[in-house]
DNA sequence: TTGTAAGCGTTATCAA
DNA sequence: TTGATAACGCTTACAA
C-alpha cells in the first residue's frame, strides 16, 4: 500500500533546485519562464507525479473551476431521458474545456434563493446552468442581477440569457405537414402553461393554422398536464366531439401515447383512422405503436451550446446574447405517415 | 445592480467586536465558545449575509466536501434512465449530508487513471462513486489501493466495495415463475459477459434451471450485445429451431423488446404464443405491446445506499463491508402473465 | 472564554 | 529570468 505523498510546489523547487515560484510560472505556461528552466521543472513534476492544489489555486485565483447544473426535483414534468440528454452535452463542453460540473436539486430551499447564493459566495462555483427551470423560478433573475453568470437550457426567463429550441417554427412545421395531409379539423391536446416549451408550441400552434388558413377551434381543445394519464383523459373528451377530428396534436409526447391508448381501446388506429403528433422526441417515441410523429429538440445540442457560452461568459466576463435560438426538426413517422386520403382506404401501415 | 459585496471573517470579527477565531469557533459551532458569543455572532452574520469561502476551509481541512460521480460515456450499454435513476439517488444522499456532487466521464483519459488520480491529488473530490463500471475498469482497484474512497454502483470488480442488485436470486425467480408456468423449454437471448448484472443474471439462469430440474440447451441459447437489435436478430436464430421454445429470457430489457419484435412479424404474439421476460424493468418495459415481465433492481436505492455507504467511509474512515445486496423484484405483466395451458387457448390477454 | 499567531498551498508583486 | 515575500480566507494551537 503506497503511504499517502503529499507532494507540494516547495518538494518540487527543493527538487528543481528553484524557487516556489519559479515552479508556479512553469506550471502556468508563464513567457516570463526560460524553457530550459520550464522544462526541467514539467520533467521533475511529471516524475514524481506532482498536481497542484485546487483548493490552494481557488483560494487565489478566487474561482473555482466548476459549473453548477439545476435539475429539477424528481417527479417533475420533464422525465429522465431529457435531464440525461442535456446533461450529456454539458459534460462534454465542459470537460472539453477543463471546467467540473456538479450537480444541485432545485428544492425549494434552494430556489429560495439562499443556497443558490451561497454556492456563489462560498466560491464554489463559477456559473449556473438551469435545466428545465419553470418560468416561476424567479430565483435565476435575482442572481443574475447579483451579477452572476447564469444560463438557462431550452427555457425563458426574464433576462437571463438562455438557448432554447424553436419550438415555434417546429409546431408550425407540424400544422404545417397536418394541413398538406388535408387535415382540416385538428384537435389539440394542450398542456401547461409553465413551461417555455409549452408555451411556444401553443403560439406555433395558433400560428401555424393561421398560415394554413384554418380556425383555432376552442370545441377542438383539451387540456392535460404533460403525463401520459392526461392525455388519455384529454383523448377521451375529443372522442365525445361529431364529427370527430381527423387529426390530434398532443403538445408533448407523453400525452399523445396517452391519447393513442385511448384511441385504440376506442377501435381507432393512429396514422391509418387517425393522425396524431407529439412533441419533444422522447425515446419512448419510436417504440410505440404506431411509432409516433414528433418535433425533435435535441437536449444534448441545447446543454452543450448553453455550456459553451456559460464558460465563454465566464472567462470573457461578457454575458452572451439574451437568446440563442435551436433548430427543431419534424420526425414523421408511422402516427400521422400517411395521406389522410390513402388512410382512409384503410392501408395497413407498417 | 448590487455591488459585489466580499465579505470576510475579519469583516464579522469587526462587525461583532470579537476576534477571527472567535467568528471561526461560532460558525463551526465549537464547544469552547460562549453561548451568548457565538448568539451574537450568528446573529450578525445572518444579517449581513455572509458565507465563509470554502476554498479557504477546504485548504485548512484538506477536504472538498464533494463526491464525483463517474458515469460511463454516452453510447455505453446502459441507457439512460439506468444513469438518470442512480444519479437521482446519490443526489439524494448527498445532499442530505450536505456533500456536492461532481459528474465525471469515463473517458479512455479519465480511465488510464490519471485523471482520476488527479481529481484526489487536486483535492477536488473526497470520494468516488463508478456507476455503470465494467468489469475492465481496473484504474478503480489502483484508487482503492492508494487508499481513496471509491465505491462502486451495481457492479463488481476486485475488492473494491459495491451496492449491488441481487440478480442471482433475482434470475433465479423468473426461472422459477416460468417453470411453475409448466415450460419445460426456455431459451435463453445471452448479452455480455462484461457487466456485472449480466454474469449475475447468466449465474441466476443456470442456477434456476438447476433448481427447476431442466437441462442448460445450449440449442435455445442465442447472443446479443444488449441492444433491441441484436435481440432482434437473436430472436431470429431461435425461431429456426423445431419444436419452438414455449418461453424466452432475455437478460435486459431492450433485447427483449428487440425479440417482441421478431417475434410479432413471424406471428407470435408474446404472452399469448409465447413467453417472453426481460430484466432491468426499464420505463420503456411497461409501454410496449404486451407489456414486458422483468427483473427491476432499483437503481435509486443503489446509488443512495452507495452514496451513504461512501459518505460514511470518508467520515469515519472505515471502508464499508465489500458488498452490499439490494433485493431485485420479479414485475409480472402480459409477456408472459398466463399459464402456458391458457395461452395456448388462445385467450386474448389485455 | 477569547485573542494572537502560525500555518494550509498557491499566485502575484517587486527586487535583484 | 529568477527568488523572496506578501497576500488569499480560514482553522487551530497556544497564550492570556
Amino acid at each position: 500500500m503506497p503511504r499517502e505523498k503529499k507532494l507540494t510546489i516547495r518538494d518540487i523547487a527543493r527538487l528543481a533546485g528553484v524557487s516556489r515560484s519559479t515552479v508556479s510560472l512553469a506550471i502556468n505556461d508563464s513567457p516570463l519562464i526560460n524553457d530550459r528552466t520550464k522544462a526541467k521543472v514539467l520533467k521533475i513534476i511529471e516524475e514524481v507525479g506532482y498536481r497542484p492544489n485546487a483548493m490552494a489555486r481557488g483560494l487565489v485565483s478566487d474561482t473555482s473551476g466548476a459549473i453548477s447544473v439545476v435539475v429539477p426535483p424528481v417527479g417533475h414534468v420533464f422525465s429522465d431521458w431529457y435531464f440525461a440528454e442535456s446533461l450529456s452535452g454539458i459534460l462534454d463542453a465542459a470537460s472539453a474545456a477543463d471546467f467540473r460540473v456538479a450537480i444541485e436539486i432545485a428544492t425549494e430551499d434552494f430556489k429560495s434563493g439562499r443556497r443558490a447564493v451561497q454556492q456563489f459566495e462560498e466560491r464554489r462555483t463559477d456559473g449556473l446552468l438551469a435545466v428545465g427551470a419553470l418560468v416561476t423560478d424567479d430565483y435565476l433573475e435575482r442572481l443574475l442581477e447579483a451579477g452572476r453568470p447564469v444560463m438557462l437550457v431550452n427555457s425563458e426567463l426574464g433576462r437571463v440569457p438562455a438557448v432554447i429550441a424553436d419550438n415555434v417554427e417546429g409546431t408550425v412545421a407540424i400544422v404545417h405537414h397536418l394541413a398538406s395531409l388535408r387535415h382540416r379539423a385538428i384537435a389539440y391536446i394542450k398542456g401547461l402553461d409553465i413551461t417555455t416549451t409549452g408555451r411556444h408550441r401553443d403560439e406555433g400552434f395558433r400560428k401555424g393554422l393561421q398560415l394554413a388558413g384554418l380556425p383555432f377551434r376552442d370545441d377542438l381543445t383539451a387540456f392535460g398536464d404533460f403525463t401520459e394519464a392526461s392525455g388519455y383523459e384529454a383523448m377521451g373528451q375529443l372522442l365525445d366531439r361529431k364529427p370527430l377530428p381527423t387529426a390530434v396534436f398532443a403538445m408533448n409526447d407523453m400525452m399523445a401515447i396517452g391519447a393513442a391508448r385511448r384511441m385504440k381501446e376506442h377501435g381507432l388506429l393512429p396514422g391509418r383512422d387517425i393522425a396524431l403528433v407529439g412533441g419533444d422526441d422522447a425515446p419512448l417515441a419510436r417504440y410505440v405503436e404506431p411509432p409516433l410523429t414528433t418535433l425533435r429538440q435535441s437536449m444534448y445540442d441545447l446543454g452543450a451550446e448553453a455550456a459553451r457560452l456559460l464558460l465563454k461568459w465566464i472567462r470573457t466576463k461578457q454575458p452572451p446574447p439574451p437568446r440563442t435560438l435551436l433548430h427543431t426538426e419534424l420526425i414523421i413517422r408511422e402516427s400521422c405517415g400517411a395521406r389522410l386520403a390513402s388512410a382512409r382506404r384503410g392501408g395497413q401501415l407498417r
